[in-house]
DNA sequence: CCACTAAAGCAAATATTTTGCGTTAATAGC
DNA sequence: GCTATTAACGCAAAATATTTGCTTTAGTGG
């Protein structure tokens, strides 16, 4: 059921599942969320509604897949010459994303799956990210805390908050959260070690 | 579309609401999630499905409706006599709760919702249950960080790994996030202020 | 190039959602 | 209390969406 491994990539499936993807992307961006309906899919990608649901099952996992692959960063965080600049800029470049209405529909989405691995997935992303930023750091030798640090930290309370009441942030909060991130807690003293 | 303000609260309405939900919660031990449908929620009610439409519009906000409810807590969260005791008893039974696969579904289709009031109503239960701790705290002169940094450093991490890993959590990770919830960063000193 | 089979297409059978309209019952004004 | 008003419900038909059995297509391995 998982698109990551797309069994006989060789041919008509992996292009079907390109169309897919594709014509769900347009979509989002023409229909408003309740429009998006399984056949419009399946019509747009130019495939029979069969296809989608004994592939992917239902809307519901569909969207997670596919939206599990827009939020795939293209680039690596921005390189800013310092750890906190780092971590400022990426926070505010994802707050955008996630606070805008596709991103909103796409977090909660993705969130939505039944299927347990995608949405690890999706944190791993975000922990990927924290590692080039700290890999960085620790290559200009800046003291810098543990991965799950700023997981705990800055990329748990900004992902609360998008969910729960995306309004109520601003950028004082991120750099509030880089911020206490950066300087650790008073339970460890600030990491060097990657 | 929400249920909090039951327009003509007395009769009919209210009746059917009460049925509503309490099929929803009689359907969702009884099965899995995939075949909780609309049609069966009414069947059980007693009701017949276009009701249901028309005042929830679909599946997805009559869950979230009726699970938003099965969230808010019953009794305050336990007496344990200092700070961090309240915490982290809170902690581990609201990480019991959520953890489970009812638990799981429980937020995962609360958070799934359009409504933005009612997510934010989520969030409030908890900050409500973080204030009855503090507000116990400031009684017996303890002191204590304010409330948001509770939900920053406490809740926001829970909530993230109940979302993206709910099996990485285990009781230490609780610890560790209670203890540097109460120890208060380096940016700002343990407040007493409510 | 052939045999095998996973995946797609097609279409009929089900199930669901939406809608128009008649009915019921809660509420407000008297 | 009694009546007028109207929000919300029930019913049933129509429109959509989902599931399923069977056929066809096209990758893959020999």
């Amino acid at each position: 059921m998982n698109q990551m491994t797309t069994p006989r990539p060789g041919g008509r499936s992996a292009r079907i599942q390109r169309a897919v993807h594709h014509a769900v992307r347009e979509l989002e961006r023409e229909l408003p969320r309740e429009a998006l309906t399984l056949p419009r899919i399946a019509e747009r990608a130019g495939v029979t509604p069969s296809t989608l649901y004994r592939r992917w099952g239902n809307l519901a996992e569909l969207l997670a897949d596919v939206n599990l692959e827009s939020m795939r960063p293209d680039k690596p965080p921005a390189d800013t010459g310092t750890l906190t600049g780092d971590l400022q800029a990426w926070s505010e470049q994802y707050y955008e994303e996630l606070a805008s209405r596709p991103g909103q529909r796409m977090l909660r989405d993705v969130l939505a799956s039944d299927d347990a691995d995608r949405r690890r997935c999706c944190s791993d992303l975000n922990r990927a990210q924290m590692q080039t930023i700290l890999q960085r750091a620790h290559e200009r030798g800046e003291a810098a805390p543990a991965v799950e640090t700023l997981m705990e930290r800055l990329v748990a309370p900004l992902i609360y908050y998008l969910l729960y009441d995306a309004e109520a942030v601003d950028r004082s909060h991120l750099e509030r959260w880089v911020e206490e991130a950066v300087s650790r807690g008073p339970a460890g003293r600030p990491e060097t070690r990657r």
